[in-house]
DNA sequence: TTGTATGCGTTATCAA
DNA sequence: TTGATAACGCATACAA
């Protein structure tokens, strides 16, 4: 005998273990107590269709027995992808991240797939590289893109070159149904303006977002569309630039509050925003409602906590982020087949207490 | 010869690769280009002091030029774990969790780990064993375990037995320094208690947090240390329930300003409740800080939205997550043998404008 | 419908 | 200090 075969068919490799943990079944042992093969086990956890039905009862009893589960790591390096769902973002609002953090792992609950993180850096020269290289290396399964980096098409024409499943979420439509979920920006503004039209208001000021970002064109179109609709005019100066940031809402305010007439209402591109407006015009000892009516948007935490709380626009953003992980992962669910994820998300309006018909003088 | 032997070390397989991706080399591309084995490769990557130095230099340059990097998934099934962090949470507050994020990243920015998400449901009665079935599967190599799920030391007695490294985050020292990150939670509130004290606030209520929570616990206490400190007693009714919640803040609140003599000042035990505190009072006409000075804890970007800005306690949260991931990965870094991550770090007050002298009347 | 042989890219063992 | 060879656990091609 060439080999020593001390142990004929022992297979129990110890391996350096913590004490107390026993070692997890493998395949292998699946495979051996249910009197099959690797390959009949494999097709098991994989829902062959071509299986004797008697034989994958069998196998999933003993699966069930043993609480064996398959090794992702292993399962990752014979496919050739993981089973990891990355988070793309680039994103200062804290509270959208997050809530789309939990939409997409509602999704993921009860599959055998999990969220890695990823913040980029916009504006840096490499970070087409930097992700290019995270995707190739990690080899995830998929990935959702937060905006505003996802207007970036450059990003999504990276994943198709890579062939990494993508899920753009935005503003507007930019991509096709299977790789996009959008809110109705555009839309949702517009009600929100025709609200504060309805309450009397024709001096209406913008607080707009920043340039280059698609989500801030499409709420600055939204709004002149509803003042144009009500034949109200818009001169320049009621539009004030903002960055998306409540320090950026405060001094555009300061600008539009020293206007004469000054507005009587004031649409923010974002809630953060209008925080910064509503602040701005407490410094100015101005009453809220009374004096100055301040619509918002993205309902986030804020809006309803500030003194008055603020009208703002809801968008459904959990739901997206649910939405966004079902597409990428729906090819490796069994029922997913006819059910289709919808790519066009309603906004609505939330009214509060920072808008009243303006003060009669 | 009984194989085939056809193609003799072409090794180009070339698989189902997107078009336009090239493969990527392996290590045995990089063995074969430098002329050693695959094992002397590894030991290259994985920085093995029993090398010649000439042959590192020759393989590394190697590397260099083709850009090969190894493959984690190889790596994840031959090591038996993972290059994964996880973050384990089921923390309400948003801003904490990306904060702690944006803090681990810091850390990991740069080496070969990534971070992946886990909310859990510390209600559940599956809680242990979902995060048991986590980290065995997915074999992490760490993970970060935030509050208040970190109190619970059922969780940590898990890891130790899983072999699975942690680091725990909590508002006070519950483990040893190579497992814990904590705040100085009671010595930062009884600073903040003595400066209401220092303005001449006597009578001063609180808003506590919730029961079971360990950061409730040293609030409260270092609340009350303060006021013992100075001689000022504390009636029952000066201290109401709260959930960490604005909505606990509000009613929280309405039974306090209900007290006649009514408080002159609030401490609430965090800034979603000390907004509620702000909002309530304004329901009522108060003006704070004249009729109510209020001190919440945490420092969200709530707390400087608001009006008037809130006075708070800052915790230097992105610091500890950093920390958290320093601690867990420093066994990998070469030069971190020497440099010891702090466990304690020290919280700071924030002094805005809701805090101001109580009216004489 | 099931099994055999082989590959995935890395690390570990042990001998040279 | 290095290298040949065997794991690691699962999936696929192809044969039975």
């Amino acid at each position: 005998m060439a080999k020593p075969s001390s142990k004929p068919a022992a297979k129990s490799a110890p391996r350096r273990e913590p004490a107390g943990v026993q070692a997890k079944p493998t395949i292998n042992d699946i495979a051996r107590l249910s009197g099959v093969s690797k390959k009949t086990v494999s097709r098991v956890i994989n829902n062959s269709p071509l299986l004797n039905e008697e034989t994958r009862e069998r196998v999933e009893q003993v699966i069930r027995e043993t609480g064996y589960v398959p090794n992702p790591q292993a399962r990752a390096l014979a496919l050739g992808r993981n089973f990891l769902i990355g988070l793309i973002h680039d994103n200062p609002n804290a509270q959208m991240i997050l809530n789309m953090q939990q939409g997409i792992l509602e999704a993921l609950r009860d599959t055998d797939f999990e969220l890695v993180v990823r913040p980029v850096d916009r504006g840096s020269a490499t970070m087409l590289d930097d992700v290019r290289s995270f995707l190739t290396r990690q080899r995830l399964y998929g990935v959702v893109i937060l905006p505003p980096i996802s207007e970036n098409s450059q990003l999504a024409a990276l994943c198709n070159e890579i062939g990494c499943r993508y899920v753009r979420m935005g503003s507007a439509i930019l991509d096709d149904a299977d790789h996009m979920v959008a809110s109705n920006d555009r839309d949702a503004v517009a009600e929100a303006t025709r609200y504060l039209i309805s309450q009397g208001h024709t001096r209406i000021g913008l607080v707009a977002g920043p340039h280059g970002f698609r989500s801030a064109r499409e709420r600055r179109e939204g709004f002149e569309a509803a003042l144009a609709e009500a034949g109200i005019k818009l001169p320049r100066s009621l539009v004030a630039d903002g960055q998306y940031t409540f320090e950026s809402g405060i001094s555009a305010t300061d600008s539009l509050l020293d206007l004469s007439p000054r507005p009587t209402a004031i649409f923010a591109c974002n809630d953060e925003m209008a925080a910064g407006v509503l602040f701005a015009a407490r410094e100015r000892g101005l009453a809220v409602p009374d004096d100055l009516s301040i619509v918002g948007f993205d309902d986030t935490p804020i809006a309803a906590r500030v003194w008055p709380p603020l009208t703002t626009v809801r968008w459904p953003i959990v739901a997206m982020g649910r939405s966004a992980a079902l597409k990428l992962i729906s090819g490796t669910i069994a029922h997913a087949e006819d059910v289709t994820e919808p790519s066009l998300f309603i906004s609505t309006l939330i009214r509060r207490g920072s808008v009243a018909p303006p003060r009669k003088d």
